[in-house]
DNA sequence: CGGACCACCTA
DNA sequence: GTAGGTGGTCCGG
């Protein structure tokens, strides 16, 4: 490599956005609740750039009020861009302050685009004699390429990729850098609205080129084209020179290279240190102050690097692998999740792993018996399907040692199968060693299906990372990524994408299978170590060992017992449905004089509002779209009778699809029963949520819709359903934690809480209370738990704004306290950045303290509701795990089938009945002692509708 | 065939 | 105004 001086341009937006979407689904926030994402991510890469190649002249470009010149040649010109996020907006003065304090240039000139800058500077430089690195993503910077010009592009997955001629020409398929110009007017750029030629993609520009060497040679001879490419290439001459030339970089800019000042000497430490504390970066202070205080040798720890290129700026250092077998991996970097440069994953290919398949009897007996010398195990069952009810054990994963692992594969003969897992049945039912994994619940669903029960001390990594930060999400992959920088192999790579030619796990190479489930195993077991800590940090350790923990095990045997469903019932309804649903559809037809589809709200509201002309001026939807929503017609309906059957068609076309129809092809074939799977990590507040299918949300409201509840029924005739519900459980735990007595002392009196409010509010006897009064009392109890606005409540009632103001004032006169609490609560959260439920479940707010009144606005709505409804749901788990437990201690044949968030569903063994109704009625009531009593409703019936 | 959007079901 | 899930249409790869 030459002496060469090197300078080194940064494109600074394509950095930032860069650096801002790769945390996007995890955004960086600090305690004041600025979004950090965007400085982190653009300095991750400033840093990294700066250690591995020690430029001697660097530069930062900015863009600065858009290109004045594209946009008076197209004023679309990049028109279609979303606004820029508020994250980017705020990052970009910090970044400048630290740029500042780093001595580093920035550059920017009104009206150009840090493309022309860099472009402009760039030539410069090199006739001066230096190398230039352009660091960028955007292959437009390509055209710019010469012998002693280079693209320094981050690649995705970590690692840069140094583009010189060669590597554009093949790229691109060029013969030379300045044709990419050509080949970006053909193809057009959707993100920066240059048109490109109409019908033209990559692909085509490509043979273009090839062809015709340029966008003016291939307009001076479409006559060799045909069809109609010929024609709408002829058609469309001008639009293709506007976009060549709105594709290329301007190399005129008035900026000049001044190698004085682009020389990247010593940065004011102590300054950026200053603002990295206020932004709270610590991480990454270490790693800066590394990069400059230190020698040098702190090279990133382990690149990926992709398609290494003659063109590599300096000789890369020897990888410095740790020195042990298993010390890189999970060792000395470990990684704690604050900040990660994301272009830099570790994957099984970079990292030293010790993962061994375990094949013959022998080595399965030695391998167990090691197994049960261990104290915590993680493990990760490898199957045939999603599905645990069908899912066949393919193998299963054991790690715990970080880096080192077993796998022992499982015969598809279900005998010599069962033979096989009897050998492990010591391990999983020793109670005095830990099993750990990433949602147990299907491992122990699937290996009870093999008769195994997972016994002992449990460790979830999923649940235990919903209780760090419950809205983020927590698959494996994200996990991995997010804690310990490393990238695991993808199921798709094994087994394709789902659809017709997805493998199964068996079809995978026995090799394959163990790299993925051990590495899996490997990974969870890392990332217990470090959410464990965390737990103890957020004080939320008993929650998850006393309630998530036990209630997986809980949840696993509510779905593996399922409920029956009266299949024959549905049946008939749906035939009942049908009629009805026909007969709408006709006099609709006749209504509208033309037949279409009811069924879609695009091509209703042509009809109603179009055609029909039922309203002056239609509401529409954000997309544009006539708004057919139920409020908007339910208005309607009493003067247009259409409208009504419009609704009643919906309505009736909804319960069939998504009940009547769909319920009956739920039913597992094996058990003949239905079990839906409760999703234990996916509400932000604590809920349980349920699909496949949702039993949560099984009509109730209408009288039509109930009629579904009946085909939920008993498992035989020695069995009777018993539904049990809290009563006003919300209301009652606001009351409790503002310790507001007047409604709390409603609650000990056994009053109706809605007329009891209203009787306050609207001063009139508790016995004089109107059904509308009472009406609008529940609306305002409801508002306060959703966190009021006077405009919600108006909207929910046939109040005014200024009548639903009035009552939410009325009614925070005679509830105080309330008043205060709710205040308290938003308060705790500004302060915090969280907030919690009474059993310590905390919700992160990071938009608490937006400048965006509407985005602050929804933060402190859920600042309100989060720990009433989390609340709740503590509450009703708590319940569910002693009952539960009271069920198997006591060999009841009683199960516990459904939750509905206030309310449990219990299949009854009929002579249980008596003790049932005992149990579970005071589990429930004294599940969490509250300053207000909890109150449980009892039901009973042959079916889910009458015991309700 | 997957994702965005709309509409509608629950607590 | 809170928290979820599912099914239908439509559009684009």
């Amino acid at each position: 490599m030459s002496d060469q001086k090197r300078l080194f341009l940064v494109d600074a937006y394509a950095l930032i956005f860069r650096g801002y979407y790769a945390f996007i689904k995890n955004p960086r926030i600090n305690s004041k609740g600025e979004d950090t994402s965007a400085i982190m991510g653009f300095m991750n890469s400033l840093l990294d750039v700066i250690k591995r190649e020690r430029p001697d002249h660097l530069a930062v470009c900015f863009d600065k009020g858009g290109s004045s010149d594209r946009v008076e040649m197209y004023e679309a010109y990049k028109a279609n861009r979303d606004e820029t996020p508020e994250g980017i907006r705020t990052a970009v003065p910090h970044i400048h302050n630290i740029l500042k304090a780093m001595h580093i240039p920035i550059l920017e000139k009104e009206g150009y685009e840090a493309d022309d800058i860099i472009g402009t500077l760039s030539r410069q430089a090199e006739k001066e004699g230096y190398k230039v690195f352009m660091v960028t993503p955007d292959k437009d910077f390509a055209q710019l390429v010469t012998d002693n010009i280079f693209m320094y592009k981050p690649v995705f997955g970590g690692g840069y990729e140094t583009w010189g001629i060669p590597e554009v020409k093949k790229k691109f398929e060029v013969e030379k850098p300045e044709q990419v110009i050509d080949f970006l007017g053909m193809m057009g750029d959707s993100s920066d609205n240059i048109p490109g030629l109409p019908g033209v993609g990559e692909k085509t520009a490509k043979k273009f080129i090839n062809q015709f060497g340029s966008m003016e040679g291939l307009l001076a001879n479409t006559d060799q084209l045909k069809g109609k490419m010929k024609e709408k290439i002829e058609a469309n001459g001008e639009l293709g020179v506007l976009s060549k030339e709105l594709a290329r970089i301007m190399l005129d800019v008035p900026v000049t290279f001044d190698a004085k000042d682009f020389e990247l000497d010593h940065p004011d430490i102590e300054k950026v240190k200053e603002i990295f504390q206020d932004l709270e970066f610590r991480r990454l202070t270490e790693n800066f102050i590394k990069t400059f205080n230190g020698n040098g040798e702190t090279t990133v720890a382990t690149p990926t690097e992709t398609n290494k290129t003659e063109n590599k700026p300096t000789p890369k250092k020897p990888q410095s692998a740790g020195a042990g077998q298993f010390s890189l991996f999970g060792g000395g970097d470990n990684n704690d999740g604050e900040e990660t440069n994301q272009y830099v994953r570790k994957t099984a290919e970079t990292t030293s792993h010790f993962y061994q398949s375990v094949a013959s009897v022998m080595a399965t007996k030695l391998f167990v018996k090691n197994l049960l010398n261990q104290t915590s195990v993680c493990f990760d069952t490898e199957t045939t399907s999603i599905n645990p009810l069908q899912a066949e054990l393919v193998g299963i994963a054991f790690s715990w040692e970080a880096g080192k692992g077993f796998y022992v594969p499982f015969p598809e003969d279900k005998n010599e199968a069962q033979i096989l897992i009897e050998e492990f049945r010591p391990f999983f039912e020793d109670e005095n060693i830990e099993k750990i994994g990433q949602n147990l619940k299907y491992d122990i669903k699937v290996l009870a299906k093999y008769n195994i029960e997972v016994k002992g001390k449990l460790f979830d990594t999923m649940l235990a990372h919903y209780l760090i930060n419950p809205d983020m999400r927590h698959n494996m992959d994200v996990l991995a990524e997010t804690y310990l920088n490393y990238t695991p192999i993808s199921i798709t790579e094994l087994i394709g994408k789902k659809g017709k030619n997805q493998l199964s796990m068996r079809d995978v190479p026995i090799e394959k299978q163990t790299e993925y489930a051990v590495e899996d195993a490997d990974i969870t077991l890392q990332l217990k170590e470090h959410f464990e800590k965390e737990l103890g940090e957020a004080n939320t350790q008993k929650l998850f060992d006393e309630i998530e923990v036990p209630l997986l095990r809980v949840l696993a045997s509510m779905e593996l017992e399922g409920i029956n469903l009266d299949i024959e019932f549905l049946n008939a309804l749906a035939e009942e449905l049908n009629d009805d649903i026909q007969n709408l559809e006709q006099k609709i037809y006749d209504e509208a004089g033309e037949e279409f589809n009811i069924a879609s709200p695009k091509q209703l509201g042509v009809i109603l509002f179009e055609k029909l002309k039922l309203v002056d001026k239609p509401k529409k939807t954000k997309t544009g779209q006539y708004s057919t929503a139920e409020d908007v017609l339910s208005y309607l309906a009493k003067d247009h009778e259409i409208v009504q059957h419009i609704l009643d068609y919906r309505g009736l076309s909804k319960l069939k699809s998504t009940y009547v129809d769909a319920l009956p092809n739920q039913v597992e074939p094996h058990t003949g029963r239905v079990h839906t799977d409760y999703m234990q990590t996916v509400a932000a507040t604590g809920r349980l949520s349920s699909n496949n299918p949702n039993l949560q949300n099984i009509p109730i409201r209408t009288e039509r819709g109930r009629q579904v509840r009946k085909a939920f029924i008993p498992r035989d005739e020695n069995y009777t359903l018993l539904a049990a519900d809290y009563s006003q459980i919300e209301l009652r735990i606001i009351a409790a934690l503002s310790k507001e007595e007047t409604m709390i002392e409603a609650f000990r009196n056994g009053e109706d809480i809605h007329a009891s409010t209203a009787s306050k509010v609207f001063n009139v006897p508790i016995s004089e209370v109107t059904r509308e009064q009472r009406g609008n009392a529940k609306t305002v109890n409801f508002g306060i738990i959703y966190g009021v606005s006077a405009f919600g409540l108006s909207n929910q009632t046939n109040l005014t704004r200024s009548e639903s103001k009035e009552l939410i004032d009325t009614y925070y006169a005679t509830y105080p306290k309330l008043r205060i609490y709710i205040q308290d609560q938003v308060d705790f959260a500004r302060d915090n950045g969280y907030v919690q439920t009474v059993l310590g479940r905390r919700r992160y707010l990071k938009d608490i303290n937006s400048r965006n009144a509407v985005v602050r606005g929804a933060a402190e709505r859920n600042a309100v509701n989060a720990p009433i409804q989390g609340s709740a749901a503590d509450i009703i788990k708590i319940a569910m795990i002693r009952i539960h437990d009271k069920l198997k201690a006591g060999k009841f044949k009683s199960k516990m089938l459904l939750q509905v968030h206030d309310e449990l569903v219990f299949d009854i063994y009929r002579p249980e009945l008596e003790d049932m109704k005992v149990l579970i009625k005071t589990e429930m009531e004294n599940a969490y002692k509250l300053e207000v009593p909890l109150d449980v409703e009892l039901d009973i019936g042959d079916n889910w509708l009458e015991a309700h």
